[in-house]
RNA sequence: GCGGGCGUGGUGGAAUUGGUAGACACGCAAGACUUAAAAUCUUGUUGCCUUUGGCAGUGCCGGUUCAAUUCCGGCCGCCCGCACCA
């Protein structure tokens, strides 16, 4: 909601004239551009760098602002800081816009990162604009193709088929994110599974790495490390083959519970198994079944969430240790092709989606393991599988032992018998590259009908994608060009035609830290004394919807380079920031409709729409997004009250990684923190001390303590940075500047405090609200930039206190607190605690049982 | 469906390793200044009650402990990711 805001013109500090002046002084010093200094401790602090769709939203300030804290604090402590940004610049948005504006994608994207440039400007980041990259430039591709190519040369690259989703009536294939309840989201065609052939790079051959270096990635949120583990899937566990009667082949499945063998009653494979495929010729049923699977589209979650279906094949299998017994096959759409063999054995009692499915169609449920001492023939199953450990029963010789020793001897059974052995398996796919877009990097590879499939030369490189494409129609824009694809053919020197897909954006994202080490170096992106320099990455800074693809295919693509001679480091990111959203409140208006804040007003305590008059409802708070409306542009805001102003809102009440709702109240608050700053410098000369002035050495009780408590904010707003709990640190600021403004004394000692106070308050809030403590360091008689000043020391001889405020429990409850001396023996508190009123009265001449005294902390008197 | 997370006053949040729940703000209320308003300043502000005190209270239910927002078990609600959005 936009209200009047208390005319920022009115204030003498004006914002606008001074965030400009001191942008201009940052940039004619150049004094965020940086080089490698080996006699500096480096750090190297990178926020995600956007994709340019437009403007900057309030993800981007967050982002950029918690990034900007963290380079500028860093710096002032004494490091070589690298802080760079760029362009994320291939994708499907632009592609989108080209269909629905009629503008070049090209012409598009760089509009776009025109103008969002010139908005991250005037937010007074400390970039070294100098490194700026943008990926869809041939200066930046050119170095990935030139990758690609290296990694074909380390077996890392290889060709497969792999399925798409494809739009019948465009035709062309969609993302996951263009299929909607199963229909394309612009012809609304029932979206088909098709097969193509594509690029892969074997992030595979590296998933035991990934995997174990995860420990060694301390400075990552758990909870990120988690779900990169959880996603690499690392399960032990055992291929078995079974018979399949009357036919030739044999049918291989993985299972983490072989000791469960006994109680299989089905197997199933999935729609896209090539046993599935060789049986539709005869029977047309199933023909339906697989095509009703593959309109699922290719995403998992909709795969998973669906209803689970079977279709019985009719083939059986025999069971491999009972004699004549037999399982029917199930086409199952639960089955995933992808996951280890396509095809699983169903053990319903102690498989859920097994025991659901055994449900539905009437299969047999044979409990295999029950609690310890319990008699097999009580054992049953209602409606929840028994996942839990007990011991085997109903197993033969697998009987009576617990389920670990059961998977051992049951898997020695397998390998000494023929038909399995131990395996383990990765959930974690290799990474399918191929797109069938315009708008991303060629992949260098020219398809020869003699000589096959033939790399570009790196003589060659780079393959510019071409510009004067149509767009219009449907298909893919560069198999369709009229001379693009054309070329001789490399080897033989016939004609041949170019590979048409491009790259993945996730590509380019997983190189281009590296690439900041040293832009525009020719050879490989990055001459490798740079990239040694500066990698890893210190800190960074994103969100965490990226917590798995984009950090695994970095990790990935880091040991890829490393494999190919590019550089040493091993992993690309040591410390790890994940940003929560930025949330508002919706509106709607009466016929529905989003409303967006900027049209909302508030008339006696009503929220109506500016333009109708109408009364709005005010809905839940939400992510800021488009469709909801729920937006506010940060160019507004930092027009109106400056960048620093949003800056600081973006960093006082919630912590980095929660979401934060944006709200206009709360935007005004740091609003008038701003100007309480300015005035307390600018209007409080009168009652400070002269820039130099000697020591004194009187100061009074209240300016001791004032004196104290600098040294006490200094010390724990550095640690509150350290640990990026910034909240804390402007609370704690914020404290400072109230101790300040409430220091009644007035004497040579109240007034040297109030200048180091001030100077204490102006070098704590330059990380985050820079322009202004600019304007307040100049005020307080500095020549220098604050960016290039050390950040300011404390006296810990000044932080001991001698006495503590502890309080006194009396069974569990609060009844009294007690100045105690630091660190006092057990038989002094209990003097002192006994004599306190409340404590007596709270004891009531009761016995007491235990005094527990934590010094220093806690003082608790059980009765 | 699977994986991960979050939940504390009217609101955002704070609370070392389990040790005084509500720091710092926002909002609100009262007051000061002002012709008036804005800005600014002061005071109060978890709820309830019999109000110099007491009881309850950190999504819900239970457990461990002298002591639980914090640890354990089970629920509920919301959010993120699921491989072609970035």
């Amino acid at each position: 909601m936009t209200q009047e805001i208390g005319s920022p013109e009115a204030s003498r500090y004006n914002v606008k004239e001074a965030e400009q002046r001191w942008q201009a002084q940052w940039e004619s010093s150049s004094c965020f551009e940086v080089t490698e200094d080996s006699s500096l401790p480096k750090y190297y602090v990178l926020e995600m760098f956007p994709y340019p769709s437009g403007r900057i939203h309030m993800g981007h300030v967050r982002n950029y602002t918690l990034g900007d804290v963290v380079a500028r604090y860093k710096k002032a402590a004494g490091f070589n800081v690298l802080h760079p940004m760029g362009w994320d610049a291939f994708g499907l948005p632009a592609e989108n816009a080209a269909i629905e504006n009629n503008v070049h994608p090209a012409k598009w994207t760089r509009e776009n990162i025109a103008t969002m440039r010139e908005q991250l400007k005037s937010m007074g980041l400390s970039y070294d604009w100098s490194r700026e990259i943008s990926t869809c430039e041939p200066e930046y591709y050119k170095h990935e193709q030139k990758m690609f190519l290296d990694f074909m040369k380390q077996d890392l690259v290889y060709r497969k088929e792999s399925w798409v989703n494809w739009d019948p009536v465009e035709n062309t294939v969609l993302a996951n994110e263009q299929v909607i309840d199963g229909k394309g989201w612009r012809s609304g065609a029932l979206v088909e599974k098709r097969k193509l052939s594509q690029w892969f790079l074997r992030i595979t051959a590296y998933a035991d790495d990934l995997l174990s270096a995860i420990d060694t990635l301390d400075r990552w949120p758990d909870r990120v490390r988690l779900m990169q583990e959880n996603w690499i899937g690392r399960s032990e566990g055992a291929h078995i083959q079974f018979d399949i009667v009357d036919h030739d082949e044999k049918l291989e499945v993985y299972t983490t519970r072989p000791d469960t063998l006994f109680g299989a009653s089905f197997c199933a494979i999935a729609a896209n198994h090539p046993l599935a495929q060789s049986l539709v010729a005869d029977q047309p049923e199933l023909n339906e079944f697989i095509q009703e699977c593959n309109r699922l589209g290719t995403s998992e979650a909709a795969i998973e969430t669906a209803e689970k279906l079977g279709f019985d094949t009719g083939l059986v299998v025999k069971h491999p240790l009972e004699e004549g017994k037999t399982l029917p096959i199930y086409v199952a759409n639960f089955v995933l092709m992808d996951y280890g063999t396509g095809a699983i054995f169903g053990c319903p009692a102690h498989d859920q989606r097994d025991l659901d499915f055994a449900r539905k169609y009437g299969l047999p449920v044979i409990p295999v393991v029950g609690p310890k001492g319990a008699d097999p023939a009580s054992v049953e199953v209602g409606d929840e599988a028994n996942t839990d450990d007990g011991v085997l029963i109903n197993s033969g010789f697998l009987d009576g032992l617990n389920v670990t020793d059961a998977k051992s001897r049951i898997i020695d059974h397998l390998e000494e018998n023929k038909f399995g052995e131990r395996a383990i398996n990765y959930r974690l796919r290799d990474w399918g590259v191929s797109r069938q877009r315009y708008w991303g990097c060629p992949i260098p590879i020219i398809h020869c009908d003699g000589c096959g499939i033939v790399p570009v030369p790196e003589s060659e490189l780079p393959v510019v994608l071409p510009e004067d494409v149509d767009l219009s129609g449907a298909g893919n824009p560069l198999d369709a060009h009229p001379t693009w694809k054309h070329a001789d053919c490399p080897t033989c020197g016939k004609a041949a035609v170019r590979e048409t897909d491009t790259f993945d954006t996730f590509f380019e994202s997983s190189w281009y830290y590296a690439q900041f080490a040293s832009p525009g170096s020719e050879d490989v992106g990055f001459t490798k004394e740079a990239a040694d320099y500066w990698l890893p990455v210190d800190q960074y800074i994103g969100g965490i919807e990226h917590a798995v693809l984009h950090l695994l295919y970095s990790r990935f693509f880091t040991r890829a380079l490393k494999q190919c001679g590019y550089l040493e480091a091993v992993e690309p990111f040591a410390g790890l920031m994940t940003q929560g959203m930025v949330c508002h409140q919706t509106f709607q208006g009466t016929d529905g409709r989003w409303v967006f804040p900027s049209d909302v007003e508030d008339r006696d305590g009503t929220p109506v729409h500016i333009k109708t008059g109408e009364t709005v409802t005010i809905g839940r708070t939400e992510k800021m997004s488009k469709s909801k409306r729920n937006v506010v542009d940060p160019e507004g805001i930092i027009a109106t009250y400056g960048a620093d102003t949003a800056r600081l809102f973006m960093l006082s009440d919630s912590p980095p990684d929660r979401d934060l709702e944006w709200t206009d109240s709360g935007v005004e608050g740091a609003w008038r923190y701003a100007n309480r700053l300015w005035r307390g410098v600018f209007q409080g000369e009168a009652s400070r001390a002269e820039r130099g002035a000697a020591v004194p050495g009187d100061m009074g009780e209240q300016t001791t303590a004032v004196y104290r408590l600098c040294h006490k904010t200094i010390s724990d707003v550095s640690r509150d940075l350290d640990r990026f709990h910034f909240n804390k640190a402007v609370a704690r600021i914020r404290e400072l500047t109230n101790a300040l403004d409430n220091l009644g004394e007035d004497n040579d000692g109240a007034r040297w405090v109030r200048r180091f106070g001030w100077e204490t308050v102006t070098r704590l809030i330059g990380p985050m609200m820079p322009h202004l403590a600019e304007e307040l360091w100049h005020g307080l008689g500095h020549e220098t930039l604050l960016a290039d000043t050390p950040w300011p020391e404390f006296d810990a001889s000044l932080l001991v206190e001698d006495s503590i405020e502890m309080g006194v429990q009396v069974n569990g409850k609060l009844r009294a607190t007690v100045s105690l001396p630091k660190d006092c023996d057990q038989a002094t508190a209990e003097a002192i605690v006994y004599e306190l009123e409340n404590v007596q009265k709270a004891i009531d001449g009761k016995d007491v049982r235990k005094f527990v005294y934590v010094p220093n902390r806690i003082v608790n008197v059980v009765v």
